[in-house]
DNA sequence: ATCATAATGAAAGTGACTTTCAAATAAAAA
DNA sequence: TTTTTATTTGAAAGTCACTTTCATTATGAT
């Protein structure tokens, strides 16, 4: 998951432009985000950031308002749940996810134009999408279980 | 949701290769995805199928069963749940699907192969994958809501 | 410092399944 | 046809991953 430079300065922007207010749990979620090298869920990430249990409701709330400004993804897992990672502002990428330990990579592989095109076509508005591939990762195929 | 020809045969064929039992509610389960033109959800399907309100845990039981041979395909929805379609058995669709009304249109565009090979690159097994195009239909567009 | 707006915390609520386990029923075997 | 065996069902409780409510607190623009 490399990052581009200016990276983190652009998404402080994004941070700045929007109607935001920076406190000190959001300030440790981001930091979180940012430490990571790959999308973790909202309970790992309250964790990471070494807010109490009780405070899971603010990083699902701090989440979905970083989604709002576009500079965090969500990447729905197989079964139920979903992961979360930094982006730059409005990007999006594609990822395989391994079912087992949930380790991604990215796919560097988008339809978005294909798709928007043949979704224009059909009558379609307000189109986004999804496309995550699921398998089982090197380091989990040895492991049983 | 054009179907080929010997499609219902293939798909009958499937049951009875398999170990599943066909029992009254399970015919009239297969009945409602054979008499529908769109996927539905779990609940729909149960309405369609003329089965009683608690039955919902017997739809779910054997659309997973259904699923498990490859005759039926679960569409995930953006926020949570799901709808389900009879597919010829082992082939899989992509969808747009309406996040108003749930109205889906296949989408004749698939990267599986393209996805496979970048996964098998990355150590990745048993891959598989989702994509769908989500938005909003033609007449969802008009009405306020 | 004031104040309008936004963020937080505790607790209850929600939706969509999923599990448990005993009772009923199919299909296979005798 | 009658057993036998495995599968299916039904009712009820449980689970998971959020989401909402609402009173309280904090932020940042003026």
């Amino acid at each position: 998951m490399k990052r581009e430079k200016g990276y983190l300065k652009q998404i402080l922007n994004s941070i700045d432009e929007s109607s935001l207010r920076m406190t000190r749990k959001r300030e440790r979620l981001l930091g979180a985000l940012i430490s990571s090298d790959r999308p973790l869920s909202a309970m790992h990430l309250r964790d990471r950031a070494d807010l109490p249990e009780s405070d899971l409701v603010t990083v699902y709330r701090t989440l979905e308002a970083f989604e709002g400004i576009g500079i965090v993804q969500r990447i729905p897992l197989e079964q139920s749940g979903c992961l979360f990672e930094l982006t730059k502002p409005h990007d999006h990428y594609h990822h395989f996810v391994c079912r087992k330990c949930h380790r991604t990579e990215r796919l560097d592989l988008c339809l978005a134009e294909e798709m928007e095109k043949q979704a224009k076509k059909l009558g379609f508005t307000e189109v986004n999408h999804f496309m995550e591939v699921y398998g089982v990762c090197e380091d989990c195929q040895t492991s049983c279980d």
